[in-house]
DNA sequence: CGGATGATCAACT
DNA sequence: GTTGATCATCCGC
């Protein structure tokens, strides 16, 4: 492979990207599905998502902007981490249309596990299984190392790295969980078949 | 395996 | 002062 044709490749997989994150929240957290995401080389496949839209009563952006959820309404392709019940942070990459957001829920790890074992074991007496190192947002973020710092950073770039899946992903819509309003909507999706899940679809 | 509980804090009322 | 887009642990079945 001679430069110029890895970099053609490397604009496509750019486009692939910013197209999907131009989407609203359920069709990114549809296209991110099967998609591998690294922060500083740690990562894995995304395996679960789960969408959050302004017109959503469970949406942090859906009574406006304020100083907290202030990074939903910024790029599409914005992080934006928030920290709940006191000691977990939540990682989301935000959509295409104002204060949507997509929570990364689940990955199936493939690169940095010992930096992710050595990151979870803080909370944890033994270091967890593999299955178990970022089963949740909240082990998620803890396993990548995303925390408050960067909150409002932009993920399409360092030290974040997305590569979409070729085609979309096989994949299982369910209800939302974890939460106390809206659980109605169908908008947790989930890789067919994956082990690494938060909680089986 | 399922339900209950405490940890702990940023943002909101 | 209250409230969570959670997790680990403990207890009972």
């Amino acid at each position: 492979m001679d430069d110029a044709g890895a970099h053609a490749r490397a604009d496509m997989l750019a486009d692939a990207l910013a197209d999907a994150v131009a989407m609203d929240a359920v069709g990114l957290a549809r296209a991110l599905i099967g998609a591998e995401i690294y922060v500083a080389g740690v990562g894995g496949r995304i395996v679960e998502t789960k969408a959050y839209r302004r017109d959503d009563p469970a949406s942090h952006s859906h009574r406006g902007r304020t100083a907290r959820n202030a990074a939903m309404f910024g790029a599409p392709g914005t992080a934006y981490v928030y920290r709940v019940y006191g000691l977990h942070d939540c990682f989301n990459i935000v959509a295409g249309a104002p204060g949507d957001a997509v929570l990364l829920r689940a990955l199936e790890p493939l690169a940095g596990l010992d930096a992710m074992r050595a990151r979870r074991a803080t909370l944890t007496s033994e270091a967890p299984a593999t299955r178990l190192l970022c089963a949740g947002p909240g082990r998620l973020a803890q396993a990548l190392g995303v925390d408050l710092a960067l909150n409002g950073a932009n993920a399409l770039g360092p030290p974040f790295e997305i590569a979409l899946a070729p085609r979309l992903a096989q994949m299982r819509a369910s209800p939302r969980i974890g939460l106390t309003q809206a659980r109605d909507r169908l908008w947790r999706f989930t890789l067919e078949g994956s082990r690494f899940l938060s909680r089986p679809a």
